[in-house]
DNA sequence: AGCTCCGTTGGAAACGTTTCCAGTAAACCA
DNA sequence: TGGTTTACTGGAAACGTTTCCAACGGAGCT
């Protein structure tokens, strides 16, 4: 209703000019003791608080973040932008967010919006950290700038998980169940580069532990009838005995649609995904995958960014390299053919209750 | 690094007034063929783009909205805050977003930046849409405002489910499986109105459907020793047979910690949640629960200060309840005592794959 | 008394836009 | 030809801050 109160309604009242009440309530700068008394009462009075436009055209800083994510539906993106916000606020920023959908061109322009509202540094999750035209833009602009998920580029520090020996971790572990043919499901590869470098470290994996290579399949991230191409892909590929999923999300619906086909997870299928969601040990089977810690993820970006903004010290590793673990679970288990039993229960079967396994812990410290 | 380009440098380089380049990049008002030639040239040399901040200030609008929600852990919220956040890209505006951790005063002081950040409209979630102090803030300065999951307030128009009913209708299934004494587990009810008013639904249908009074027991929204309380909870009130619990995570939780204290879920105790989640119908047993739309819930809030924001008609209904339904589950079967079983299974047990009970609908249209 | 120094104070510029308004010149009409 | 419309143009004000700077007065010193 009433126009907003600015700094000029509070002077007035005051009996004083701008200055002074710029000064008195930002505690910048001398005044009487009369003065600010006056500046205190008026300010209360009129109910006046600053407006952050004026200040940020002024000081040319927002005090605000921008961010683009693919998705909040996969929590993994949930809870990174979770930790990453907690971080933030504590600093006293906001966070600006944007999802692309998976779709290069609206990440693009999602980061031209948050370049125009002059955040004052950038928190991305890029279809692909090497191709991103977003990513130049704010390269010019200088912005302190970090990725999360995407692997670091020559000029743009991330923090993330190393997809590629994540990957061939699990090739690993499909080996030593005893596998041989696999199949690699994944998420347009134009739309997450995680995704393609996990199937190439998957694919270096099956090399070196003697399986042949994997067969792709490649889905959009609606991955709607997904139970027609995996029956495609089965079909096709009819020795395939493991599925490795590139995220959790595909994994679970790998199974669901598995099941639709009427094979049996893992006797007749084993399926592995990637990301460690909390779901996975309470679903049946509980899920095999890669645990990964994405509020870190999150937390680790702020951090980086924050440090430049604040002149820090430069954040201790400048790209950090968040470790992760194999999960064990009830979806992966040797395949069919090894044992002859008519109850399809494996015999060799891992514990139940899922364990972490040290074996295959990234190197890197956390 | 090189100082930002702005309108100025144009102006300068093409030779012309401010004004004219204005106009012609936002084409808006005329000017000469030559002279958009020039302008777009020099703009394009410079790689111009306008400042928000300067634009805002003009126009004391800012084409963002500001959202604050408990926790983007809880896939509920993230998925109301990507639906929020589609619709809001969709009509150009930014989404600022803010998570309170079920603490009011971090709430208000939430609304409070938003506020200062001038916003031009308001996504809340809140605590306590009674006594929420940031809500009046917001409603002092007429800011179009929608909440979400809350129920709306004599001003404050919302996107919610009816949690009294809702909670009642839970209560009949529980009577209809013939329990009769139960518990409910409760979001403490400082930080989640919504938590208090499924209690007293619940309560009510307890009365109606000739079961008794529910036994309360409130834990934060961390639930670290869910066991310990639980354990006492169940030993205090041994004849309880089944449990509601406000939200779908604490549902889960809570069959995690009924299994740690070797009660088997659902032959010993029942457990029904609220929300939702797709998690729910992974799970083994499967979770018996009330199913909402958290998407729906986003971008009806959005629609509705969108509406509001674009002078448009005012939406539809001004207060969209959204229906829900009762979704069944493994989790939820009769009481021991009702059977002589030795293997833990219940006859009666309902159809193995969840299904949607139309019985239960919400009368409000969608 | 005359000087300097210091604590206070408010005017004004600057930040980057948009928009009003007045001014110019060309074109049109009678 | 003279008058009126028309298309185009740029200066300037306004938006709400912060901060530089000059001014002012009193206190302390010699």
């Amino acid at each position: 209703m009433s126009r907003t109160v600015t700094i000029k309604d509070v002077a007035l009242r005051a009996n004083c000019g701008v200055a002074t009440v710029s000064r008195v309530l930002n505690d910048s700068g001398s005044a009487s003791p009369a003065a600010r008394r006056r500046v205190w009462d008026a300010a209360k009075e009129l109910g006046f608080e600053f407006s952050d436009i004026g200040r940020a055209l002024q000081s040319s800083t927002t005090r605000t973040i921008g961010c683009v994510v693919p998705s909040l539906a996969n929590p993994v993106f949930a809870d990174a932008v979770q930790g990453l916000q907690e971080k933030l606020q504590q600093a006293g920023y906001q966070l600006l967010l944007t999802c692309s959908n998976y779709d290069p061109d609206s990440e693009t322009a999602a980061i031209r919006t948050l370049l125009a509202k002059q955040v004052d540094g950038l928190v991305l999750t890029v279809c692909d950290a090497g191709k991103s035209e977003g990513l130049r833009f704010a390269g010019q602009r200088g912005l302190p700038c970090c990725l999360m998920f995407n692997q670091p580029t020559k000029d743009l520090a991330a923090c993330f998980v190393n997809n590629f020996e994540a990957a061939r971790c699990v090739a690993k572990e499909f080996a030593a169940a005893g596998h041989r043919d696999t199949g690699f499901l994944a998420l347009r590869f134009g739309s997450s580069d995680r995704s393609r470098q996990r199937f190439e470290g998957f694919v270096s994996g099956c090399r070196d532990f003697g399986m042949a290579p994997p067969v792709l399949l490649e889905i959009d991230e609606d991955g709607d009838n997904l139970s027609a191409l995996l029956a495609d892909m089965l079909t096709a590929h009819s020795k395939l005995s493991a599925i490795f999923a590139s995220n959790d999300f595909l994994a679970i619906a790998a199974i669901r649609a598995a099941r639709q086909l009427g094979r049996k997870v893992p006797a007749d299928l084993s399926i592995v995904g990637f990301d460690g969601l909390e779901i996975g040990t309470m679903m049946e089977p509980s899920l095999a995958t890669i645990v990964t810690r994405p509020k870190l993820m999150g937390r680790g970006a702020a951090e980086t960014v924050l440090a430049v903004l604040t002149g820090n010290p430069p954040p201790d590793p400048q790209n950090k390299s968040l470790s992760f673990n194999f999960r064990e679970g009830g979806s992966l288990a040797p395949p069919r053919k090894a044992e002859k039993n008519d109850d399809g229960k494996v015999p060799a079967s891992p514990s139940s209750s899922p364990t972490l396994r040290k074996s295959c812990d990234d190197k890197t410290k956390d």
